[in-house]
DNA sequence: TAATCATTTCGATATGTATAGAAACAACGA
DNA sequence: TCGTTGTTTCTATACATATCGAAATGATTA
């Protein structure tokens, strides 16, 4: 459930940092996969969610529970994983929201 | 939290069901109250999101979430409390998530 | 006022989950 | 191969929370 996943405040952190980290290019391959070829790796994340000491084996909890969600998407380069959200979850969660926002704009959405 | 407040199952359906519901039109008082004048009662959402009986007291539970989190309105008609979607609320999720999603349409966000 | 309807609060319980440290795993370089 | 770096998994623990039944509160009607 991805609501349930940016519900907790260290993820919500998590995810507005992937976020920021402009572009992370993903690119789909022949298998249909979509891969984050740069973008900031585990211990990046670590770093800048770090304000109050969360520790790596925490974040890697939490981006595990993102990764299930489907709000984020990692691939190995090296030792590293690199990090990118996933831009069709994030749309996903507008559509569910949508409806009322739109009747924000126009208030005769009534049949 | 918003997000958390729509992480749990029968808290999305409720918010859900209030959305199909309609237009409950919400004035806003003289106060800078909005108040939904029409729209279903606690115990209409009872019926509707009591597919595998939920009770009204565990109903009444989430609805004060769903209130605290600022995603709906709730007002006494009467013996009846009407509720009501807080449509703010739902542009103000859309913008945590538009950023991601603005990416989807052009790719050149990098500065 | 008494009875009834609609809803909320209280209390107990059971389940879920966030956290941190330790150990394990994976990839690279010496 | 051995050590190092980066990350994940395991284990235990503490805390949060969803659920239900019962009691209490609010509002209406007889």
């Amino acid at each position: 459930m991805m609501f349930k996943a940016l519900g907790d405040p260290t993820r919500l952190r998590i995810f507005e940092f992937l976020q920021a980290q402009c572009c992370p290019v993903a690119v789909e391959t022949e298998t249909g996969a979509v891969s984050p070829l740069t973008g900031p790796t585990v211990g990046e994340v670590c770093c800048h969610v770090t304000g109050e000491a969360v520790i790596t084996s925490t974040v890697s909890f939490h981006l595990k529970e993102l990764r299930l969600a489907g709000l984020i998407t990692m691939e190995r380069s090296g030792r590293h994983m690199i990090c990118g959200v996933n831009r069709d979850a994030a749309v996903r969660m507008i559509a569910v929201l949508s409806e009322s926002a739109a009747m924000t704009q126009s208030s005769d959405c009534c049949e």
